[in-house]
DNA sequence: GCTCTGCCGAGAGGA
């Protein structure tokens, strides 16, 4: 909040003494704001603003100058001159900004016909985002924050499928039956079908609908592809940017080939994202010249409008291709309904008109919080202004959202201002409000806003474009130098198993961990983020990933690298439960009710008013598998009318208890409807479910713990005595053997307590235990890597090697846990002061826990000082003699040439 | 201080 002061104070003086002011002080804000931007020069530039002053130029225009560096040590100033329209680009000392156009002698000069500036250009907006927010800007910001308040629609559901259709027909045939196959084949397709079951529609009556466009693909696979003659194809108007002023506009166009379906780009030069529907190989014939290009077609399936909606789009697209291959400097846009196809030029004011929205819904996406004048009060932004259009808002998807933001949080603020027209229609859309519900909206929206703006959240996806691979292998979150090899393996539509091996060697040393997203790039600039996927399967040969396209279109030869794809937090999705919470429905009401007025829960008297008379014996049944609070919890919610919180620590059978619900209710004839914030949770459950229904006699099985950890977990950790999850506790090895840790860049891990982990694992198999029995615990990623590695050179199978959190839930009948901490200066890290973490490490195994660590370096950490203490006088704690370590490198040396 | 949790996601049409 300082540094901001100072940067206040900065701002107020003149330009010229500014640009001489302290470094570290733009540093500071440019490190708070961009964390870890890489500031160069070239073609991926990316210029610091240090100083912003506007100036009058000799015929009275206004011009607006910048002082910029693109030097880390921010030493070597440039001067950036913004002519015209340009004027008015909202930009601010240390904002980071790219600039494209020429630079003589460490000026830049952009102006209304050459050159670009782009505002925040790590902030990557979407061609339709842009497009839209050509009529309204508000609506387009708005549609960015509130994602899910817009349900699709019969005509979107009928556009998708006449995509995919078009799709595949140009790699394949535009014959009558063939399109016909290729229609009935992509109505079946399953996630068609369950947006038919949501819409209500039957699936004759798609059918129909999307046969009625057939002939007009037919027709535009007539006109434009597969003839003798260059001149046998339509003839249209286009004049090409590079075409000289004298040549006729007047060509036919031929396309040639497909090239690439929903290519998906991303543009950190001009700060767009987007996906191109068919990118298409075209002729164009003009006299006797012929022009190849590569261009982007863009479909669409509703009126033929031929908006500046639609051609913007194929603009930005034109922007998008420049990524990967030459300017096409044209798009077409095709009409599926007509099979009508316009050409659309890009012509500089076109790009430069779109580029300065960019920008504009740039800083209000990066603007989101605000000062107020007065208290200096941290506050949510105002958003772009309300239009004055009443046809405009009349069908917008964001009225609702719109209104709720105005009333909620701008007219709140001092000074605000709502076209007067536009009050009448708030006040009608949020008259169902009460005060407490407007003041909810504010502050979640403020906390979520805030959440996603922490520093922890500040992910830089942008390392990927401005970071080599070698680079960033050192942070262990990237691989590069990769080749692909063997064949791709296509499990569906959308899903390719691809392998990879680094072209020398081993595999680096990496965080990279099966089931970890991953971005997959070519290592040439033209090439990056070509698919997004997960890694299936990483060892120090191979890592195989599942990805989103198949990569195998690619030349043999090219280099590829994996970054790890860095979660952002998704906001999202609470700010979408947000909006919808404040929505005008019965639903929504009772919720406020609930959560914003707490409303206590109802619940009725008698189970038996809930549940059919003659389902009595199989409930009974079915909770014999529940211990007592279990039962408690389930009546509770077989009882309740509005919401039943069940609350309960790690391991204490929660989900257990939810899936013992479903069967119940799917017993008694009930439709369950499973939700969850979490996709893992709602997995969980089902994965237990299904179980139930292949083997089933798991429930009766009680398992028991063992004592002592009983009494530990519930005395220290759970309170509750629904312990589920049952480990016996058998050994802790006190390792009285050097075994100290190691602290590098890519985390904390154990060599020793590593082999000796291995070791035990072997012992386990070779008495018989399946390796899908024993599951390996180390809180640190590196360690797990270490343990795999180590594994991967044993004869041992495919045993499960993850972190904590990742066992949540589930169980293994072996458990051995790595703690990995030993040092003597007793450093602490936070990661093993969370108890709650250790109650899921100690309660996962059935059968057999071991717990392996450093005891004097573990007992720095109050809670496992208490399970230790609880242990010893348990004697459960067994040292490691040192002659045995001895031996036991022995064993390892030869276990692991084996 | 080195863990994890919310993640496919840009665009499907309408005026």
């Amino acid at each position: 909040m300082e540094q901001l002061d100072e940067l206040e104070l900065l701002m107020e003086k003149s330009f010229w003494e500014e640009a001489e002011l302290p470094a570290e002080l733009f540093q500071k804000k440019a490190v708070a704001s961009f964390p870890r931007t890489v500031l160069s020069r070239g073609m991926d530039n990316r210029y610091l603003v240090l100083a912003v002053s506007t100036v009058q130029n000799k015929e009275g225009n206004c011009e607006k100058h910048l002082v910029i560096t693109a030097s880390q040590s921010l030493e070597n100033k440039e001067l950036c001159i913004l002519r015209n329209d340009w004027c008015s680009v909202p930009v601010e000392p240390g904002d980071i900004i790219h600039l494209e156009g020429d630079c003589t002698s460490d000026t830049w000069i952009i102006d209304k016909d050459f050159g670009y500036l782009i505002l925040y250009p790590d902030i990557l907006i979407s061609g339709t985002s842009i497009a839209s927010s050509i009529r309204c800007m508000r609506r387009a910001v708005l549609s960015e924050t509130f994602r899910s308040s817009d349900p699709a629609t019969r005509q979107m559901l009928i556009g998708t499928v006449l995509h995919e259709v078009f799709q595949k027909a140009i790699n394949n045939s535009f014959a009558p039956e063939k399109l016909q196959e290729l229609a009935f084949q992509t109505i079946q397709e399953i996630r068609h079908l369950k947006e038919m079951y949501r819409l209500n529609l039957s699936q004759d009556e798609i059918k129909q609908e999307v046969e009625d466009y057939l002939p007009s693909f037919c027709k535009w696979a007539g006109d434009f592809m597969h003839k003798n003659a260059s001149t046998d194809f339509p003839q249209m108007q286009l004049s090409l940017p590079s075409d000289s002023s004298k040549d006729n506009s007047t060509c036919n166009i031929e396309v040639v080939k497909s090239m690439d379906i929903e290519e998906s780009i991303w543009s950190p030069r001009f700060g767009l994202k987007g996906k191109i529907d068919v990118t298409v190989g075209v002729k164009i014939h003009r006299g006797c010249k012929t022009k190849y290009k590569i261009m982007p077609l863009e479909l669409k399936t509703g009126k033929e409008s031929n908006s500046i909606e639609h051609r913007s789009q194929v603009v930005l697209y034109t922007l998008l291709s420049q990524e990967r291959r030459a300017d096409p400097e044209a798009g077409l846009l095709l009409y599926l309904k007509t099979g009508q196809m316009y050409p659309v030029p890009a012509n500089h004011l076109d790009k430069r008109e779109l580029l300065k929205l960019r920008n504009q819904m740039a800083f209000s996406l990066f603007h989101r919080i605000s000062k107020s004048a007065t208290r200096q009060k941290t506050q949510l932004a105002s958003l772009p202004q309300i239009i004055e259009e009443e046809k405009t808002c009349k069908y917008c998807s964001q009225m609702g959202n719109c209104a709720l933001y105005s009333r909620a949080v701008e007219q709140q603020m001092d000074g605000s201002s709502v076209p007067i027209v536009m009050l009448p229609k708030i006040e009608e859309e949020t008259q169902h409000l009460k005060q407490t519900h407007l003041e909810y909206f504010s502050l979640w929206c403020l906390m979520l806003t805030l959440e996603s703006q922490s520093k922890d959240n500040k992910k830089n996806h942008q390392n990927i474009w401005l970071m080599p691979a070698s680079e960033m292998e050192k942070s262990g979150s990237c691989i590069g130098h990769l080749i692909r090899t063997e064949h791709v393996k296509t499990i569906c539509d959308g899903q390719y198993l691809h392998n990879f091996q680094r072209k020398h060697g081993a595999i680096p040393v990496t965080n990279l961990l099966a089931g970890d997203r991953v971005i997959v790039s070519g290592e040439e600039r033209s090439l990056f983020a070509l698919s997004r996927g997960y890694v299936k399967e990483i060892n120090t040969t191979t890592v195989t990933c599942l990805l989103d396209r198949n990569l195998s279109v690619l030349p043999e030869s090219i280099l590829f690298r994996l970054d790890q794809e860095e979660k952002s937090c998704d906001i999202e999705t609470p700010l979408g439960n947000l909006s919808k919470l404040m929505e005008n429905t019965f639903v929504s009401k009772k919720l406020r009710d609930l959560i914003i007025d707490f409303r206590e829960p109802q619940f009725t008297s008698y189970l038996s008013s809930v549940l059919p008379h003659d389902a009595k014996d199989t409930v009974a049944c079915i909770l014999k598998g529940l211990n007592k609070p279990q039962r408690q919890a389930m009546k509770k919610v077989l009882l309740s009318k509005d919401y039943t919180l069940v609350v309960g620590m790690p391991g204490t059978g929660k989900t257990t208890t939810i899936c013992t619900l479903v069967r119940i209710l799917y017993a008694c004839g009930f439709s369950v409807l499973l939700t969850s914030y979490t996709h893992s949770a709602v997995d969980n459950i089902l994965l237990k479910l299904a179980k139930f229904k292949i083997g089933f006699l798991r429930l009766g099985q009680t398992q028991k713990v063992h004592p002592a950890i009983q009494q530990f977990t519930e005395q220290e950790i759970c309170r509750s005595k629904s312990i589920k999850s049952l480990a016996l506790l058998e050994e802790l090895y006190n390792s009285q053997v050097p075994a100290p840790e190691q602290v590098e860049k890519g985390g904390v891990s154990n060599i020793t307590e590593a082999k000796v982990i291995v070791f035990l694992t072997s012992i386990f198999i070779k008495a018989g235990c399946s390796p899908s029995d024993i599951g390996i615990i180390a809180p640190y990623r590196q360690q797990l890597k270490i343990i795999n590695d180590l594994l991967a050179h044993s004869s041992i199978g495919m045993v499960e090697v993850n972190t904590v959190d990742k066992y949540q839930g589930r169980d293994k009948s072996i458990v051995l846990v790595s703690f990995v901490r030993s040092n003597k200066d007793g450093t602490v890290g936070e990661l093993l002061k969370d108890w709650r973490r250790l109650n899921v490490a100690i309660t996962r195994a059935k059968h057999k826990l071991i717990l392996l660590g450093c005891v004097p370096s573990l007992n720095c950490y109050p809670p496992l000082e208490k399970l230790l203490n609880h242990l010893n006088s348990e004697k459960l704690i067994i040292d490691l003699p040192s002659r045995e370590h001895g031996n036991l490198c022995h064993i390892l040396g030869d276990f692991q040439r084996e």
